[in-house]
DNA sequence: CAGTCGATGTACT
DNA sequence: GTACATCGACTGG
């Protein structure tokens, strides 16, 4: 009998992330983001993912070695790398393999699970609610994420990830190629919950 | 619906 | 100078 507890969806965000990025990439659909603003807790479950590692991936920011943006991709992992790009956005990622190995797993949409009026009020252009965070800049958005936020650590700071929800039932899972990228368009990292309604288009 | 395109600032060549 | 891990507005069907 196999032991149910090592399956990968079983193990800690912690010490999943300090594993394979891509195996983390898909354990990682169905926890809980949290986010503390001086009292309240933004959550929300994670319906979309991608990985991103410095070897044999032109995407990732890091497969021409260190530089001042992607250094945090550098870090231990369970470190938060924000970029700025577009001159307007933001999007987040969470750190994984070895320390001084950059890989990174994208959070590329959420569902929102509590504080809707308050998400509302940040994403006002939003025309329904999938619109409030089906995507990366868009989730970024919502939950108020900007490079103050680089470099913070999972459970220390503001920023935390937990297990999924107890009555949450976790639908067949869609692995699939990136999007929104140029290179290594061909690398089947991406990683969604099937049927859910805040996951992207591409 | 689908396709096209401008916004807007930074990192990196 | 160019590209960008995006979004939203606009067009035509």
């Amino acid at each position: 009998m196999p032991d149910i507890n090592r399956q990968p969806e079983n193990i800690p965000a912690l010490e999943l992330l300090a594993g394979d990025v891509v195996t983390a990439a898909e354990a990682l659909l169905g926890r809980v983001l949290i986010k503390e603003e001086n009292g309240r807790q933004l959550k929300a479950r994670i319906v979309e993912t991608e990985a991103y590692h410095e070897f044999n991936d032109p995407a990732c920011h890091a497969a021409r070695g260190r530089t001042k943006r992607n250094s945090v991709m550098f870090e231990k992992a369970g470190h938060i790398y924000v970029y700025f790009t577009y001159g307007m956005h933001y999007c987040m990622n969470l750190v994984a393999e070895d320390e001084g190995r950059a890989a990174a797993v994208l959070i590329r949409a959420v569902e929102p699970l509590n504080n809707i009026d308050l998400i509302k009020t940040r994403r006002p252009k939003a025309k329904k609610d999938a619109d409030l965070t089906n995507g990366p800049a868009k989730l970024c958005r919502a939950f108020n994420i900007t490079t103050k936020q680089n470099g913070f650590f999972l459970g220390r700071e503001s920023i935390s990830i937990v297990e999924a929800q107890k009555d949450f039932t976790r639908p067949e899972i869609v692995k699939t190629t990136r999007i929104g990228i140029s290179k290594g368009r061909e690398l089947p990292w991406r990683f969604y919950l099937k049927g859910n309604r805040f996951v992207s288009k591409p």
